[in-house]
DNA sequence: TATATTTATTAGACATATCTAATAATATTT
DNA sequence: AAATATTATTAGATATGTCTAATAAATATA
């Protein structure tokens, strides 16, 4: 079994690729975690050894399957974790990560999995970064939210970030679904509100808060 | 601060203290926790420097008011947790504990009243244990089921071990509410579904399930 | 290319929490 | 009370994961 320690490893592992880093070092890895580097030299040959980690000094580090699969699982319980946060319990999207640092650890082999179906499978955590699915399929990076898209401009709703039953039901009331095509006609400096077309013709302004509310494309 | 396994050792020594065990002694806690004697008394010396437990070799160890409100702590986490596992994530009785364990360790100063409120208050764990409250207090401990009570007897609702909408819904469709008298007519051995007496004159059948979600003095 | 700088690695120390085996202290029998 | 059995304690070893300081290797700069 893996302890704590190397699944925080592997998960950083993973989201130092995801970020696109071209070469995982031992630097990199000790800034993610924050630690020393010599701290991540002796991981790093713990982790080949159970080989979840193949290390290259030229290529740097990767994940094999087997340590990938692990690290998906972890990403997996953390972004649940802060869906359940942000959603039921009614923490800020500030504070939820900190405490799914904790919770993405718990063993339980099916806890995930009943965990996305009383959330009611959301694609997204609260800060837009993608579920991985139990399979390890990743939905599509697509962290454009409605509130990033400049007056004039018309997109289409890909995704909601917040999957609660008041925010489903706000959407239902203003016919948004997804793949309705939502137009900026104006945004607020002030507080960020926009007027906003819905569709063909339906004109309503709405909050920041559902600006930041919805994934578009 | 203090550690995971500290915490532990806390937490056992008051669930010993509540069990009514006259003498704790590092033979009783190493039992309880499932380590080597040795090692329980190294932990001894490390609580009591820190002032959370006291060492008599005559009297045993006993809980200061500083540890005892990390322990209270901890049994709140952990029961409220697995009221969570059990009500919202459809675990059953005998998996919610060893989740719990693990969850009870959360660190995360408001998460306990939190988790409270979205579970409605609950009085009890899963398996009748009284959770405590924010403030330390204790309810009472009633653990008597409706199940165990011997038929031609009659009892009073105390408080519901469930509280899920469907059964809080199933009792209010019932009449049965707390302080509601129930007289149990006749038990089936098969299943153990009973036929009650509800008030004054409403009879009817209920399952075995509903009769260990009741708990009655 | 030689020098300077950054990065990687090793060695050794430390903290936490555990264990086994040996010894000391209590309790319990006979 | 003496012998026996049970507990408590100490000493020393082990595993995990961290650190600092020193050294080796690689990269960048003059």
């Amino acid at each position: 079994m893996h302890s704590l320690t190397e699944e925080n490893y592997l998960k950083a592992i993973f989201l130092l690729s995801q970020k696109g880093s071209s070469k995982i070092t031992p630097t990199s890895i000790a800034e993610q975690i924050g630690v020393n580097a010599a701290s991540v030299v002796d991981m790093i040959k713990k982790l080949s050894n159970k080989k979840l980690i193949n290390y290259d000094k030229i290529k740097g580090t990767k994940l094999t399957d087997k340590g990938e699969k692990i690290a998906l699982t972890i990403v997996r319980n953390h972004r649940l974790w802060e869906v359940f946060l942000f959603e039921k319990l009614g923490y800020s999207w500030d504070m939820v990560h900190d405490i799914a640092e904790q919770l993405e650890h718990i063993k339980e082999p099916d806890l995930a999995n009943r965990l996305d179906k009383f959330l009611n499978y959301p694609m997204y955590d609260p800060h837009g970064d993608p579920i991985p699915k139990s399979s390890g399929e990743m939905p599509a990076t697509v962290k454009t939210l409605l509130s990033e898209i400049t007056p004039g401009k018309t997109c289409r709703v890909f995704a909601v970030k917040d999957t609660s039953p008041v925010f489903l039901q706000y959407l239902f009331q203003l016919s948004v679904g997804i793949g309705v095509k939502i137009k900026i006609i104006d945004v607020i400096p002030f507080d960020g509100s926009m007027t906003i077309q819905i569709g063909k013709d339906k004109k309503t302004i709405v909050s920041n808060k559902f600006a930041e509310s919805l994934l578009v494309e």
